[in-house]
DNA sequence: GTTTGAATGTGATATTTATCACAAATTTTG
DNA sequence: CAAAATTTGTGATAAATATCACATTCAAAC
């Protein structure tokens, strides 16, 4: 974790969409209240349990939100890719976050002082606005992503997350999945040898290629099918 | 659906929480422009892939929310008692509703036209920070709900729907669930048949009592045993 | 009150996925 | 680079749940 990091929040070019509504007086209150930490892969940025006290903000890298589900297993909740806040809703609701973050790649975060962000949802009816838009965007999206993990079977399941990762968090057909099997089991909901077997059947099926953890989609067509169906 | 609903925001005891930081004048206006609809049981409140025009505040009675998931089968999202806002996110984001929203008993509901809820928000910051609060709190509950119903089993989750109704709904041992057998599966993600073994098992076991939908938990302490255990 | 249709219970069976046990490979550490 | 620790693959088996088919009960309509 390092603290050093110098930046203006003014001269900002990865400004959550919240914080494009700022004037030049709120953004220099924000840049005296939040500061730059840098975090290496596999740090923890949320500890569950621990008491939210800043708004947390990640600016470049990937993060792995995880709670302990009801049994002892971990539940990897969200991957989440910059920019993006991350443990808004723990800020508002209860003040205890209810889940881990973890660093999955090298990531740049800003901790922003929770009482000066309150100050710009009271003061600012554009931020509170943007800020609303922001978390119900991830109501929705946690909807229909719990929806696709009760109702498809395995298969199903993986094929959307191998999409997921090509599309939304990679942009590429090749890329390297940034968790292991036991971390990708927890996020589809299952176990690692059964992650292995799936993969272990679309490789078979030329559907991919698997090289470790690096995984070239062959047919995206097919692996949508697949998603589709379930 | 009745619309002659003659009601006073002023004088409404059953606010919202964002609701009780309006002052006379605001409330005055909510009423303009907000209206009383009641809807029997079974009457849809919300269509899925309608638009969001209205923001809907359920003063009175139980509705589901429920959408068609990535396969056909439907998957009841939530049971949602009064008060309580309804299809929050689907007005911030998307605009249409991806889930439909559907009345379980008599249902008395504010219908509030949305651009006057958004100058609230703007022009309101504590009715921002309240509103923020709810979807904060909606949030993580459904976290830990998908949590639950992804790594418990079968009769863990089970147990832990009768205690919910239980606690949460009708705050009595006795009930009257107000699910048939087939939207409780898409509620607890399982089929009508498993739903009704697993019921059958509790009745064997002499842990709930069963009459038809009416239930009544004989041993709350071992259900809530099974809830933990999964 | 009969009739009709929907909802529910139940057994037999098939599928899917988890669990266990261990081997092989890979990464990390000294 | 060797040793240790971690991660991964794989087969055999068990457990949980889905599916199918049908009987039964309940609720609604005439």
């Amino acid at each position: 974790m390092n603290m050093s990091e110098v930046c203006n929040c003014s001269t900002c070019i990865i400004k959550s969409t919240p914080a494009t509504t700022l004037n030049n007086h709120e953004l220099e209150k924000l840049c005296c209240n939040s500061v730059g930490i840098s975090f290496t892969k596999g740090e923890q940025i949320i500890k569950q349990g621990s008491l939210s006290t800043n708004i947390i903000y990640i600016k470049d890298g990937l993060v792995k939100l995880h709670m302990p589900g009801p049994l002892k297993k971990d539940e990897i909740i969200k991957v989440a890719k910059a920019p993006e806040f991350i443990g808004l809703p723990s800020s508002f609701a209860d003040r205890v976050h209810p889940y881990s973050a973890t660093a999955l790649t090298k990531v740049d975060a800003c901790f922003i002082d929770l009482n000066t962000f309150n100050e710009f949802i009271v003061s600012n009816g554009d931020f509170a606005q943007r800020l609303i838009t922001c978390l119900s965007e991830d109501i929705i999206n946690h909807f229909s992503r719990c929806a696709s993990k009760t109702q498809k079977q395995l298969c199903g399941y993986m094929a959307e997350v191998l999409l997921f990762f090509s599309e939304n968090i990679f942009d590429s057909d090749s890329f390297e999945i940034p968790l292991n099997r036991n971390e990708l089991a927890s996020f589809v909901g299952s176990t690692r040898e059964s992650v292995t077997r799936i993969l272990k059947d679309f490789v078979d099926d030329g559907i991919i290629e698997m090289d470790h953890r690096k995984i070239t989609i062959l047919n995206a067509e097919l692996l949508n099918k697949i998603s589709v169906t379930g």
